[in-house]
DNA sequence: CATGGTAAG
DNA sequence: CTTATCATG
């Protein structure tokens, strides 16, 4: 902070610590823990995904300290997404533009004003929910539809807003590297071939955008953000990275830290995803 | 027990312990503590009324050291009656009889044979489960029509069978001693003057039972055996004494002893009905 | 305020 | 294996 009597420069933002956990029912989450993990953390930008719970119990659990954005879905105890922070949004768009998922609580945008350079710039935030899908069954065809709507949805918010981050459970490991088991796994949601396509577009020349926990972690197996609540998945770290920070490359160029939040949730585990925690310097 | 190598006498039973719980989900019931209950109370016969799992899984929680008479409802995970007993029945039926009721999962009797003065007798044991009804509901109807054929079926017992009982969640309390709010129950499905009535029959002349319990504990409120889950009912003893042991008269005079075991569940409570514990001495 | 079944993950 | 909803108590 500049300190007092002296102009503060435009550019004196610092870091911005981004978030995203699905929290697998907000309630449950907090009763588990979420509150003091959140405590621990200073984050400024928080993405939720699978909210499970009316719009009045989130704010209540939040509190009063967050300017909070929340699409619920219109099925009770579905889905939803959220994106609460300190600074307070200049714009925010409550689905992805498609009718077909307008009230299905997957999407939220919201747009920020953050100083570069002496300039005040842009930056789009994005907390995505895709739907799971279940190979061979109308979820699956629903899951290709969102990803459809996504991959025209990219390139829009890349050209239109300075800097634009997709972050969420997006519900498809990328590459080798991002499922534990993934020989057996080629053939279930999550790691289909036609699945893993799309991730080629989205982060491939065509879309553009850089997986930024990979980019920072290097080509190493994991790190994982999802471990099934069966058998001793978790504790045999048999996990799946389908938790992402997926940033146009002027944003990720800004990522200086990226973490997943395992170790500090392995004795409060609130939900069956781990927070995916970036520092992104301005 | 009569010495090896002597005849046995055939009033040799001793006392019958008879114990009658709703315990609401025996699958709870059993995560709750109730084996460690069961263990140290020495029961020959155990009536259980909402049950609420499949047969199978009723057989595996109870062991193999019962004779078990269970009958389910139709509706998976609801309602549900049993009779576990050290002895077994030489005669089982599985409903009240009316065809209405035939898998509404709450009536079972069993006959056993009980040695009287040389003489074997037969003593029938019902696990009854009354709707819990609603003021002005069909639900209510329901229960009116339940209390009408039990009505009919008890004098029935009383003729048949040496000694009859009717244990269970009956699902209304008879006098103003049996609810620990009498006054601000009056017009509510639990206490109703209609629902009152059916117990002055059951117990009074025309009908001829007697509430062992009641008989035993004297004018006196309570002893209560259900208490809301909600706020401090359990421990302000805000309750309501809606389980029974309806004995014919001979068989109420070979009760000795009747104890609600709501002390013995204060730490451990698997129910929000407590058990009533009868002793019968032959 | 608890139960179990259910759909969903 | 966990979530929330639902009808039921």
């Amino acid at each position: 902070m500049a300190s007092a009597g002296e102009p503060s420069p435009a550019s004196a933002l610092g870091t911005l610590r981004i978030a995203t956990v699905n929290v697998n029912g907000i309630r449950a989450a907090y009763k588990r823990g979420m509150a003091e993990w959140l405590a621990g953390r200073d984050i400024d930008i928080l993405c939720l995904q699978e909210v499970r719970a009316p719009d009045k119990i989130v704010r209540e659990l939040l509190g009063d300290d967050w300017h909070i954005l929340h699409a619920e879905a219109e099925a009770k105890g579905r889905a939803g997404v959220a994106i609460a922070s300190r600074q307070e949004p200049v714009a925010v768009r409550e689905h992805i533009g498609e009718e077909y998922f307008a009230t299905s609580g997957r999407w939220v945008e919201a747009d920020f004003k953050v100083p570069v350079d002496g300039e005040e710039k842009l930056l789009t935030v994005v907390s995505a929910y895709v739907h799971s899908g279940e190979a061979g069954t109308p979820k699956q065809e629903d899951k290709y539809r969102f990803l459809d709507v996504m991959a025209a949805r990219l390139p829009v918010l890349a050209a239109t807003s300075d800097y634009a981050l997709i972050v969420g459970d997006l519900n498809v490991g990328h590459t080798t590297l991002d499922i534990k088991n993934w020989k057996g796994n080629v053939k279930r949601a999550g790691f289909l071939p036609e699945e893993r396509a799309y991730f080629d577009r989205f982060l491939g020349e065509e879309i553009g955008y850089v997986d930024v926990a990979r980019k920072l972690a290097g080509e190493v197996a994991g790190p994982y953000t999802w471990w099934s609540w069966r058998g001793q998945a978790f504790d045999n770290d048999a996990g799946w990275r389908i938790d992402y920070h997926m940033a146009t490359p002027g944003l990720a160029e800004r990522a200086v830290h990226a973490v997943v939040d395992r170790a500090a949730t392995y004795d409060a585990r609130f939900s069956d995803h781990a927070p995916v925690v970036v520092d992104y310097q301005f």
